[in-house]
DNA sequence: ATGCATATAGTCTTAATGACTACAAGAATA
DNA sequence: TATTCTTGTAGTCATTAAGACTATATGCAT
């Protein structure tokens, strides 16, 4: 990584949210550089000085995984003694992404990334831990309240995989039918002819998120919850 | 203010909000050093290298007003052009409080302060127009879940000034007997013997908010709403 | 063909909400 | 003193949402 030219006490670490095998998940990486090898981290690194921080966190994470996802600034975590030595003060971004859009790549630095369930994790660099709680935290407050848990599904997908998602992300559990009656009653949600393939039992028709009604309700003083 | 022992391209401002004459607003400070003079913006400072970024927060404000408060962090504002010349990131931090525990006093780079309504701002230094906005969007989502309005109000206070605060906060207006029926319902307000003095009509019962019941049901699952 | 897991439809009860009406209290006024 | 004005406080009624269920439909696996 080149230093010249980055703001020297900031950085930059993203929380990126998946959703896969009914679990909710974080992009990890593991680095081999210096002293800090063999333990799980959070994708970052350092904020140029002609850059806009949002861009940052964006340029960082598609630097490492490929992707550009839109991020939602998490904070600053500036605890005197959250890294070695320095004093570096990190600003925490997160984003929900499709997991099967990530084509994970490694880089120089990273011995290893991957996928970790949020309820499962390893031991993590400096405050990376702390960062994630965080995170989590302020996930379960706004997937309640904006309808942005979509961005973690593939684009159509079955009542019972969105109700697994907000049961993973909320660490609880609905009533079926009674879910399905919320969800619906919303309008939100356009029935597709397909149905689920290679299931077991009866297969559920499959829905798409319908964005543009969203957008229109909301006008209308529409608010979603769940 | 010294330059040394300072994180450079860091500073911190302050959006703290108060109520009083049944309107949410805003301290300001106009500063009269160098350029800057005549224009109102936010208390703010720069953090030390040996200070938590939280701590930082509340010793500038309270250098500024002489009072201590609790502060939460809205987030870091870091868009290249925010500040002239240089690249200073600010980390944004907002309050409620109680305006008649401030004494309000002046220092020496600062030719006024002042509450100012939230809805009728004048021109702001750099920025923090765009900080206060983003600050009056986490108080009206946040308001609405937790029991932070009383933070604003007097220990004591007729249910009117409650739902004034909130009508103020959240730019509406309620129906009175079902605003009382539902804030009483929650059984968070002890009712006090104590009542309206020196007003020209039917004096109100005041009440206080209970902080150790609601911290009980909160326990047993309980979530405020209004 | 039978069981089994999930999908999907619907019922019933209770509680919350929004829109009101009505009366009470007490200072100001005529 | 009587009246009026403003706010406080109690209660009604209809509508809607939520939670706990029951019941039936599908379709793969044995």
């Amino acid at each position: 990584m080149h230093t010249t030219n980055i703001i020297k006490p900031l950085s930059v670490d993203s929380v990126i949210f998946g959703f896969e095998d009914d679990q909710l998940k974080v992009l990890l990486i593991k680095r081999i550089v210096d002293k800090d090898s063999g333990t799980w981290a959070l994708p970052g690194g350092y904020i140029k000085y002609d850059e806009d921080i949002d861009v940052a966190a964006a340029r960082i994470l598609e630097e490492r995984t490929g992707v550009k996802v839109f991020m939602k600034q998490l904070g600053a975590f500036g605890e005197v003694n959250r890294f070695p030595d320095k004093r570096i003060i990190t600003i925490a971004y997160y984003a929900l992404v499709k997991p099967r859009n990530f084509a994970l790549s490694l880089e120089d630095d990273a011995s290893a990334i991957e996928w970790v369930n949020v309820y499962d994790l390893p031991k993590l660099l400096f405050d990376h831990g702390i960062i994630i709680e965080h995170a989590l935290r302020s996930l379960r407050r706004r997937v309640r309240i904006e309808p942005i848990g979509f961005n973690l599904l593939p684009n159509s997908f079955p009542l019972l995989s969105l109700q697994r998602l907000y049961e993973s992300i909320l660490n609880t559990t609905f009533d079926k039918p009674n879910f399905r009656r919320k969800i619906l009653k919303m309008k939100l949600l356009i029935p597709l002819e397909e149905k689920q393939e290679g299931v077991a039992h009866r297969s559920a028709r499959l829905f798409k998120f319908d964005k543009n009604r969203y957008d229109k309700l909301i006008d209308k003083g529409f608010s979603f919850e769940v």
